[in-house]
DNA sequence: TTGCTCCTCACGTCACGTGAGGTGGC
DNA sequence: TTGCTCCTCACGTCACGTGAGGTGGC
C-alpha cells in the first residue's frame, strides 16, 4: 500500500506525528490558516509539506512562551514592528540590568523568560527558513 | 468622616482604584498570596501599604506578557534561577540577531515580546523595590 | 441610611483545543 | 474490512476573574 503521496508530501497524520501533536490539532491549526495544506489528493486529503510540521512545532514553542495563536498568525502573515532597531535597544539595555545587584525573583522569572524567548529567535534565525507557508 | 486610616494603610477600595483594579481583584489577589494586607483593622478590614498598589500594577504588566499568576506568586516568594547566568547568556546571543537579515515576521514578534521583557524588568531593576510584601 | 468591607459559592469568559459522529477514499 | 481522512457542532478545561448575596463596621 503507498501510505506516502509520492510527491513526498504528507497526509494529516504524519504531519500530526511527525510535529508530535494529534491530528486534531493539525485540523485546527489549519482552520486557523496557521498552516495551510500545499495540495489536495484526489479523495479530498490535505496533503502538507514536511516544514509544516517544523512550523508546528515551532508554534507550540512560541505558545509555550504565552504568545497567542493570534499574535503567532499575524506574525505568521509577516506582520511585524522593526526587530533590527529593538534589538539595538536590548544591546543597550542588557548592562543595566547587569549591572544591578544578584536580582531578585521577579527580576529573575522575568529575565528567565525574555532569555527563553531569545533562544527560540536564535532558531528561527538560524534554522527554519522564512517558511513560504 | 475619616476616610483613611490615621497610620497611611489603605483599604481594599483604595488599593484598587489606586492600581487602575477592581476590589474584587484585590481581593483575588490577596486569596493567592500576590498581596498580602500589613495589617487588619478593628473591624477586620484590610489594610494595605500604598506599595500594594504598585505591586498590582506590576503584576498586571507581567500577566500581560502571559506570565501566570502562578509562576509570578512563585517569583514574588523569591524562587528563582540565576539572573546573571542569563544576561551573560542574552548579551552573547543579540549579535548573533543582529547579524541576520532584516527579520521576518516571526522573528519580529518574538524580539518585541522579549523587549518588552526587558522593558519589565528594567523598571523592576530600577524602580519597585525588591518588595517585602 | 449610605457606602464601604468581609466571605463564600457559583457563574462567566476567553483561549485552546478535543470528542463524537456520520462521511467517503484506500 | 481496516484505518485513514473530511467536516461540523458541541463539549471540556484551565486560567482569570466577576456576580451576587447575606454580613457587619462607619
Amino acid at each position: 500500500v503507498a501510505l506516502v503521496p509520492s510527491d513526498g508530501l504528507l497526509r494529516i497524520g504524519e504531519v500530526a506525528s511527525a510535529a508530535g501533536v494529534s491530528t486534531r490539532t493539525v485540523d485546527f491549526y489549519t482552520s486557523l490558516g496557521l498552516v495551510e495544506p500545499a495540495a489536495r489528493s484526489a479523495g479530498n486529503y490535505r496533503l502538507y509539506e514536511p516544514v509544516a510540521a517544523e512550523r508546528i512545532a515551532l508554534i507550540q514553542r512560541l505558545e509555550g512562551h504565552g504568545i497567542g495563536l493570534d499574535d503567532i498568525a499575524a506574525a505568521l502573515r509577516g506582520e511585524a514592528g522593526s526587530a533590527p532597531r529593538r534589538l539595538e535597544d536590548l544591546q543597550r539595555d542588557l548592562p543595566v540590568l547587569q549591572a544591578g545587584d544578584d536580582a531578585h525573583g521577579l527580576l529573575a522569572a522575568v529575565t528567565a523568560r525574555a532569555h527563553a524567548l531569545i533562544s527560540t529567535a536564535l532558531d528561527i534565525a538560524a534554522g527554519l527558513p522564512p517558511a513560504p507557508l
